[in-house]
DNA sequence: TCGATATTTCCAGAATTATGGAAATATCGC
DNA sequence: GCGATATTTCCATAATTCTGGAAATATCGA
């Protein structure tokens, strides 16, 4: 993932209703939401949900797929598994100050910092 | 990391001049940069880098210290390592679609996605 | 104390982003 | 085709963020 694409998606989840949409589809698993039913549980009107969706469609966070008069958004995880590496590179480049093998333990995540 | 703590830190590395810098922070390694010298790296009018540094501090993601008339700045892993995990448990959370082992492998890092 | 240097705060104008009602588009079942 | 449902686009207003000059603050060496 070049810069510019991480800066994308990293302004589009900075975003309290998006970061939650997101985090909504991640939990609805494979099959997604539709638009309508993540509307209702973020309770935001529909231009506005659209005009959300449209920015993490940019950033290329969430791929839909219309199903007759719905339209099915699902969470891209590839994109997300991006960012995590472009930030790991960045986190963890020149220094050798915080290398993967301890960002990533599983044991390690959960903990309060 | 909790999720508003995750949002700010988001919303901090969104925008251009300010991923830019954390950048430069984190090669410029664990000795950071003094503020003159991170201003001419990046090209920006004083109050402007300050106010941006403002930011990244108010996500805690660098840290200062004054040597006398010079403030030396350096990033803060430990909350980009926060950030990270909180999107590793955000991406694998629900449907394991992407477990941590896949988005951190070492060989995986560089990739084009 | 003074003058020089480094950085910040103050502040206001510029630019961008967010919000949501109303109208438009798409698809369905009949 | 028509009415109903789902979602989007259009558009204007509101809200927020960005920007940078000027003044203020902090520290230094002499």
């Amino acid at each position: 993932m070049d810069a510019d694409t991480a800066l994308a998606t990293l302004a589009a989840l900075g975003h309290e209703t998006r970061l939650t949409a997101f985090r909504e589809l991640v939990q609805a698993g494979t099959e997604g939401l539709a638009v309508g039913e993540l509307r209702e549980r973020l309770g935001a009107p529909g231009a506005t949900l659209t005009a959300h969706l449209n920015t993490l469609r940019a950033a290329d966070l969430v791929i839909d797929q219309r199903e007759g008069r719905v339209i099915r958004v699902r969470a891209n995880y590839a994109q997300m598994n991006g960012l995590i590496d472009y930030l790991t590179e960045n986190c963890c480049a020149g220094g050798g100050n915080c290398a993967p093998v301890s960002s990533c333990k599983p044991s390690k995540r959960g903990k309060k910092t």
